[in-house]
DNA sequence: CAATCATTGTGAGTAGTGTCACAGCGTTTG
DNA sequence: CAAACGCTGTGACACTACTCACAATGATTG
């Protein structure tokens, strides 16, 4: 039930997941660690057991990008194969205690290179990450900051959305303004003035912390959406 | 001499494009004529023989995003690859005459799949597209439009830049103001200001429609640049 | 349960950016 | 060579978004 969409999406890579899977390792996630910090050399990467992790960019000044929500069956850390400077350009950080298990990057490269049907499956993943990256822009620059917060709604409700009888979806994840400010690269006073605004109009509603979207379609319209496919359009 | 930079970084992938280069097919590129177009069905690729086509992604409402300015030796349309909904997601226009060589789609699937040192190129070459990507969002959205600005101007000179005696740089590259500004996600007159305010101060020059930057190091340290490597830090 | 802390909510002022309108200038074209 | 065209340059103005300051609310803890 929870977060049907996003589970959907994910059974395509289980032969990729169940190889990690397999691994000996495995690490507690501990609340406000980090899975690895950019800069840090990249030798490992991670499939989530259970708890959140919060992949993002941190900017000198303090500022924050958040890229994505990871959760139970996602992999972290992917984007480290493959490249000749082996750094984590971004970081992992723990908000939601768990588990995880160790893959050694050299290993997975290896079994990559031999298992074909690894290999396809492998490229088609990141094929679809690059692909919702590059809608993603558009969303997040072109229609100014109102068009980066609808733009992440809607994700949201395709990463982490539970339809409801009314039509309704419900946001199964608590995310603070500033989280979603992070998510849009803009305030918590600026989306917490739009979100409100929403509210006012009866697009959105909270309860403890968690959105529920009303009118998907609103937020649709206001920024031109092309109505990607949901698993293109999401949390990446 | 021409292109330094990204020539050295096209070496990596030699094996990848000479497959591509062993192409039967080539087709000419007529100016401001459309190699694809977003929402196609996308079965071909192709490999940049001479001119120049830029890529990028092209809104309802008329705005334009610009994503790559691709030149011989260059792939274009390889993101369909390994994909279940196979349609471009990004248009793709001449904007230099020339010739391309045309890859079947499924053909060079099937190849990466049963030649391992092709994979490997492949999925070298995806990598570090898509850190390419991640290390551009930070500089589009985080900075305002000053801070994509400066930041497109850093990756054109990693892409298209000429070194000179003093110092400087050339990027060899025409641009009119509204593309630059595409490449931002802002409009020509603040792009016009800005680089007015830029020439004002020393920091670029330009002639017939090239510029040349004077002091990359006051663009770098007013983005906050971390100073990634070339070949992340450049247009796609 | 009072105190503390984290988060949300809101106003006022300011800087940044987009829009519109139009002048200037060089190139192309009939 | 005059007219048309495409691009650059610039001012005025409106609107967007950020900053700062602080009140209000809610959650946590000793």
């Amino acid at each position: 039930m929870e977060r049907q969409s996003r589970t959907a999406a994910n059974r395509d890579f289980s032969l990729l997941r169940s190889w990690l899977q397999s691994s000996k390792k495995v690490i507690p996630l501990r609340k406000h660690s980090f899975l690895f910090q950019e800069g840090m050399p990249a030798n490992e990467l991670y499939l989530i057991l259970s708890g959140k992790v919060q992949v993002s960019k941190i900017c000198p000044d303090g500022k924050e990008m958040c890229f994505r929500i990871c959760g139970s069956g996602e992999i972290v850390g992917e984007l480290t194969l493959f490249t000749d400077d082996p750094r984590y350009l971004l970081t992992a950080k723990v908000i939601e205690p768990g588990e995880a298990a160790v893959m050694n990057k050299n290993e997975l490269e290896e079994q990559l290179l031999i298992n074909p049907t690894l290999t396809l499956e492998y490229m088609r993943w990141i094929s679809k990450h690059a692909r919702r990256t590059q809608t993603k822009f558009r969303d997040l620059i072109m229609n100014g900051k109102k068009g980066a917060l609808y733009s992440t709604l809607i994700r949201l409700c395709n990463s982490y959305g539970v339809p409801l009888e009314d039509g309704s979806i419900f946001i199964d994840l608590t995310l603070k303004n500033q989280d979603l400010a992070n998510f849009c690269g803009t305030t918590r006073e600026s989306v917490n003035r739009m979100l409100n605004a929403l509210k006012q109009d009866g697009i959105i509603s909270m309860k403890r912390g968690k959105i529920t979207v009303h009118d998907l379609n609103y937020l649709k319209t206001e920024i031109q959406c092309e109505d990607c496919p949901p698993d293109i359009c999401c949390i990446e």
